[in-house]
DNA sequence: TCTGGGGTCCTTACCCGG
DNA sequence: TCTGCCGGGTAAGGACCC
């Protein structure tokens, strides 16, 4: 589609890489082009990561049991993951695309929103921007492919970049947008997974087209607010701006275990791994998390979770082993468990915490502890991470201490 | 065939206080 | 004093995404 109107409300585009891990493997290594290549775990309960455009003829996809897909393509290399690597390639693409907007917002590893409006007097229309941010990707990582979307909302620029995957470029006009989503599928609608989708089958919405020429009111009695959603992602409408910085609400570390477990104590060893791991992270990230939670997945697959909130946030590996104990006696559940998850969430900047242990220390703990069990009383458990610089802490709790903490965030 | 690990957001149920 | 209602906060689970 070419354009001839730059007048366009905004301009976002979405930006994802192809393959992403298994193209990293086969630029690292040579003798993996133009072959099959599987990355992912090949232990006994392994999933495929990410499967080459080679190996999608035999219909291998992500999330499929590995020992599945070896069936389904015997000739096809097994890689295990490279995170490090792939991070590595991650901050070269997110350089690249930084060149091209100060709002770049990371979805993941290997896809991210890109806010262009305004700069089509610097770089040209959209399809120019398209090409050139294409040309960057391939030339800064010494060959890989990123498919792209442009339209005027992040919901149609992502339906977009997915249109004519691989090494795809596809444009669309802000005024063709619903009439270009109508004839796909319900499951291109964002927030449409296997259950929904059946759902939607069910009420005879089989296209986005017919989710758009739905009764509104009809779709909220049937859906809930997804109805709502739906109905106006079909429209096109999607009023979600594209976010710079972004800042995890929640870490977590888990593992699905070789065999199956019951005994306790098992269990507790899986957490104090999964509780270093945290702690290691937490102070990477310069948090203190209030909250600490415990996943455990049955021999059935049922997820279980319990959690709890400290009163005093911690990035301490003992006192998080310790509060995942205390949740651990809260699980009813006999199992066999399969799987064993720690996270921890409700953050406060490490600063913040320093800061109060001095004004501990200084002998004033009482005061400062009633003062921010009553701000978190009247403004909920998060109010920390709102007000999260001290300056402003303190000018709520009347205490004159504060120094502006560093937000920023990685992905 | 036998189902990962990292997350986010939403819904529901329940508790508590006014 | 008891009951019902309502709203806010929180916990747990479900669905979804990459």
């Amino acid at each position: 589609m070419a354009e001839n109107k730059p007048d366009w409300p905004t301009i976002i585009a979405h930006a994802d890489m192809d393959a992403f891990y298994a193209a990293i493997e086969q630029l690292d290594d040579p003798s993996l082009r133009g072959k099959p290549v599987l990355v992912g775990s090949p232990s006994k309960r392994g999933v495929v990561l990410t499967a080459s455009y080679e190996a999608r003829p035999y219909k291998v996809g992500s999330a499929m049991p590995m020992s599945e897909a070896r069936r389904l393509c015997p000739h096809a290399a097994v890689v295990p993951p490279r995170f490090d690597r792939y991070q590595e390639v991650s901050r070269l693409i997110m350089g690249v695309f930084a060149e091209f907007s100060p709002s770049v917002e990371a979805i993941s590893l290997d896809e991210a929103f890109l806010d262009l409006s305004g700069s089509e007097a610097l770089l040209g229309l959209p399809h120019v921007i398209g090409k050139k941010l294409k040309e960057r990707v391939r030339d800064v990582t010494g060959g890989l492919a990123v498919s792209v979307g442009i339209s005027a909302t992040k919901y149609v620029a992502k339906v977009a970049s997915a249109h004519q995957k691989p090494n795809g470029l596809t444009i669309v006009q802000p005024e063709n947008a619903q009439a270009w989503l109508a004839p796909l599928p319900v499951s291109r609608l964002w927030g449409v997974g296997a259950k929904t989708e059946k759902r939607l089958h069910a009420l005879q919405l089989n296209t986005i087209g017919d989710v758009a020429s739905a009764e509104p009111n009809w779709l909220v009695e049937e859906l809930g607010q997804a109805g709502r959603k739906f109905y106006a992602l079909a429209h096109a409408t999607d009023p979600r701006p594209v976010q710079g910085q972004r800042s995890s609400k929640s870490i977590g570390c888990e593992r699905t275990l070789r065999e199956d477990v019951s005994d306790k104590n098992e269990i507790k060893k899986h957490l104090r791994l999964s509780a270093e791991e945290l702690g290691r992270r937490l102070k990477q990230k310069r948090r203190v998390a209030f909250g600490v939670r415990v996943k455990l997945k049955t021999s059935r697959f049922q997820v279980l979770t319990r959690q709890l909130r400290r009163q005093h946030p911690t990035d301490v590996v003992d006192q998080i082993f310790g509060e995942a104990c205390n949740i651990l006696e809260a699980f009813d559940h006999p199992g066999p468990f399969r799987l064993v998850g720690l996270a921890v969430f409700d953050f406060a900047p490490t600063d913040q915490k320093a800061q109060l242990d001095l004004f501990a220390d200084g002998g004033r703990s009482r005061r400062l502890d009633v003062a921010v069990d009553d701000l978190r009383q009247r403004f909920g458990p998060s109010v920390l991470q709102r007000a999260n610089n001290l300056g402003q802490l303190s000018k709520t709790v009347g205490s004159s201490f504060g120094h502006d903490t560093d937000d920023t965030e990685e992905t």
